[in-house]
DNA sequence: ATCAATGGTGATTAATTTATCACTACATGA
DNA sequence: TCATGTAGTGATAAATTAATCACCATTGAT
């Protein structure tokens, strides 16, 4: 992994939630790992865009900071299920909240971006 | 600014959401300027380790996607103050909530970044 | 032996975000 | 004219994150 060169404030809340859980696809991670889809496999079907190491960078790194874990069956093929540590939990109302935020934000982020490039073209 | 390759996914509250505050500085600066420091010189000063160039272009984006507003004062010298928005102060909730829990987080992620570290050493 | 399915890693590049530094502009007072 | 304080921009480099592509391991069935 990157070994960071500007490092963390932990006294400002906000810096430590970022580094965990501010980068593009933490949030819809847990977020479909809640909602039940729990396998790598799935996970990358599921969510649309990223690739499959991505997907595992995230997944451990989601891992290492303690909000997943992940049970390994030895069947066969190998199943290996994702799940939410009580930590991971916790973050799951800020996780709805500003997904619901999110949606209703969208039209207008939508207008602004667009009237964005149609001045830029002028 | 930027003319991002990868496209925003509107359809995904988080994606939007991420988008407009999933940066380094945007969460401190909305909490800040909503407890009262609303001059980019003072905000300089008021948050730790951003520069000037930084967080003007932090405030510029907040203002174009319509989180932040401005009001120049045109005294001598020069006066500007920054507002949240109806938009912006429908995030508080949210950016009250997410400082809450990383300041609950802090202690468990710096443990296990320091042993990290450590491992890492070996 | 070879293939499929699954989970995973390594090395590298591309994309994106942050940081740095040097500027402009304005109006005033020395 | 020149310095001061404030807000702001331009160009560029550095840091960081995300994407790509090729690989390994396991097990069982063909």
């Amino acid at each position: 992994m990157y070994q960071r060169k500007i490092p963390i404030d932990y006294n400002c809340g906000l810096s430590v939630a970022m580094e965990v859980v501010g980068s593009k696809w933490k949030f819809c991670l847990l977020d479909e790992i809640h909602k039940g889809i729990k396998r790598p496999k799935d996970l990358v079907l599921a969510i649309n865009g990223i690739s499959k190491r991505v997907l595992q960078n995230q997944l451990r790194e989601l891992e290492l900071h303690g909000l997943l874990a992940k049970t390994i069956y030895t069947e066969i093929p190998l199943r290996v299920e994702y799940y939410l540590t009580e930590t991971g939990v916790s973050l799951l109302p800020l996780i709805v909240a500003l997904d619901k935020w999110g949606m209703n934000f969208a039209p207008q982020l939508k207008t602004i971006l667009e009237n964005e490039s149609f001045e830029t073209q002028m």
